[in-house]
DNA sequence: TTGGCGATTGGCT
DNA sequence: GCCAATCGCCAAT
């Protein structure tokens, strides 16, 4: 596959801190992540918001053993353990100190797509980045990479958009039971990479 | 020490 | 679309 051309790492300064705008920012942006064997890069097309005092955010009940990433300087990975199954990936958001991120929840493949669909079966490709358990899957995330700084040399980063980002629509978050009403999911229209219901891909 | 619950997924109807 | 599997976290005991 021939590499991407004119992608280069994206600097915290232009991360913006409100975790809002930093969940519609990252549309269109891609995470890369580099193996021994090569790098693995998704598109970010799907993204949610947990700002501050967000009771559905796991930064509301304040600091713990498992969260400390959300509380990093903005551009931080905070990767957990979800459903005993899945380990999803955001990317922390606001000032060092205040808890807020910003979930991954789809990727659109770019580079190492065999890679991923390695083990995947007969799964179609554009199921493969579908969903935040997924995408971690799909990037070879777990773990190891909670607390990663994104926007410092590193093997997992944000890059800069490598085409041009279509219209972007705005939902409520999916799969949660408090704070369901608000708006706080973005995502590119009609991209078919996203996951959720018909109604909330378009 | 414990048990309810979750930012999900995959399989089945 | 519905539902069970699965297990670490953490609030409450």
């Amino acid at each position: 596959m021939s590499p991407i051309r004119r992608l280069r790492r994206l600097r915290r300064a232009e991360l913006p801190i409100d975790t809002v705008k930093l969940a519609r920012f990252l549309i269109g942006k891609v995470v890369v992540h580099h193996l021994n064997t090569g790098r693995l890069t998704g598109r970010i097309v799907e993204t949610e918001a947990y700002p501050i005092g967000d009771a559905a955010g796991h930064a509301f009940r304040g600091k713990t053993p498992r969260n400390g990433s959300l509380f990093l300087q903005r551009g931080h990975a905070y990767v957990y353990f979800s459903y005993g199954s899945s380990f999803l990936l955001n990317v922390s958001s606001e000032r060092s100190g205040v808890g807020g991120g910003v979930l991954l929840r789809a990727i659109e493949p770019l580079e190492g797509i065999e890679r991923m669909a390695r083990s995947r079966g007969k799964m179609l490709i554009a199921d493969i980045g579908r969903g935040p358990g997924r995408l971690t899957r799909a990037m070879k995330v777990d773990l190891r990479q909670d607390g990663l700084d994104l926007c410092a040399p590193g093997p997992l980063w944000l890059g800069t958009t490598t085409q041009a980002t279509g219209a972007i629509g705005r939902s409520v978050r999916i799969g949660l039971s408090r704070n369901v009403r608000r708006p706080l999911r973005f995502y590119e229209r009609g991209n078919p990479h996203l996951s959720g219901p018909k109604r909330l891909r378009q």
